[in-house]
DNA sequence: TGAATAGTGTCTGTAAGACAATATTCC
DNA sequence: GGAATATTGTCTTACAGACACTATTCA
């Protein structure tokens, strides 16, 4: 019967900020369909070593970019006849937020990135799987501390602004923004440490308690 | 290779609100594994009918519950080797929220409705969906008018507003609700319709918009 | 000292919650 | 009229944004 005749696969939506845009990893495909053509990093799901779709994710970002330890959180799944020409497929997508230096230290040539208000058409279904990643982003951002996974490992807090503007597209107000910083209470000061000063006083540096490292913190209401 | 040999199914997570709880809905298997246990209502994706797995969530509930038009989103998809016995499998969760009468019209005997909050263990990883829907829709609740398609296809305020607090838990303040479903402007009166009263003034009934019925109104912060 | 950015104090306007008054129904 | 619930007006409180002042660095 044909009832189980379904491609399984993942496909992952790395996201970083550089110069101030929320830009894509891309990769040239190195095999049909699509050889060449840049895509998200993708792959099958090995049913002989991957624990669940999670772990899977996790694999494919590894072999394909040699980043390990990115902020992950399942998108959505996109299936059907058309978006694979393989056949009936199901794509299980995650997105992964990234410092800029994480990439750059991962030393992948190969990839790419893009911002995303600037895509060009892609393979699959992966342009709709990107905006719908984004807008994830975008609207989670709004009451959380997801644009932190964005911030590298020590920010701050007018860095951490930024990457929050640059997310929502608009300017914040700075004492609301650091009012609503401290109430979260997910950050903590690196002693004595500050950001690299130009002519100016220089920014107390801020990281992410340990204990807020894999879960999101929510707002009440936004920012 | 064993690369493919997965298994590709939907679950459907089907909510009510019944005597002001939240209740989702079971029926027996009616195959094995786990044949005649109450579980999820869910199938095997039709890679040859099915146009994809939103498709397929809607098709299964049809034929297992004979309810056509709910509100259905989808949830997670849950994967992994040992959450099926028939093997390394995927299921792709939606959820889908009705009222009680569409539930009571459909006339499915072998539907039972169970609290969420008194729920039993479940074959599968059916109880984690369970959850994670009902984490999904009291989260959404706050901010979005989701616990409309709760309330079926007329209602007054005061009924509204019972339930969002039956999904909430907690006591709205009857003003500000009133002053939020305003802002919001997703609901019309019935010209001239009033709920059934008792001895006491009746409430004005409305109904959602149209445009309203398939999307969703977003709050820019909480009730 | 001046320029530049970091960080804070305080005022104001807006929106949510508390309280209470009025409205409408059936008995 | 009295009981019960619906609906609305208004006061109070809490919070977000605006503005401005202080702090710290380098030239």
């Amino acid at each position: 019967m044909s009832v189980n005749q379904v491609i399984c696969t993942v496909d992952l939506v790395l996201l970083t900020l550089q110069a101030g845009e929320l830009q894509v990893a891309l990769l040239k495909r190195d095999r049909e369909p699509f050889k060449d053509v840049p895509a998200l990093p993708g792959g099958f799901i090995h049913a002989d070593e991957d624990g669940d779709a999670r772990f899977a994710a996790l694999r494919v970002l590894r072999e394909k970019t040699h980043i390990a330890t990115p902020y992950l959180e399942q998108l959505a799944t996109f299936s059907g006849p058309a978006r694979d020409p393989r056949g009936w497929s199901v794509s299980i997508a995650y997105y992964a937020l990234v410092s800029i230096d994480v990439i750059q230290q991962a030393r992948q040539d190969q990839v790419q990135l893009i911002p995303v208000d600037k895509l060009m058409p892609l393979p699959f279904d992966h342009k709709s799987i990107v905006d719908t990643a984004v807008a994830r982003l975008r609207s989670k951002s709004q009451y959380s501390s997801l644009p932190c996974y964005l911030a590298g490992e020590s920010f701050t807090l007018p860095q951490l602004q930024r990457v929050y503007e640059a997310l929502m597209g608009e300017a914040l107000n700075k004492v609301s923004f650091r009012r609503k910083m401290n109430e979260m209470g997910m950050l903590e000061e690196l002693d004595g440490q500050f950001g690299a000063a130009g002519a100016h006083r220089p920014a107390q540096l801020y990281r992410l308690k340990q204990e807020y490292k894999e879960s999101l913190t929510l707002l009440e209401r936004g920012l």
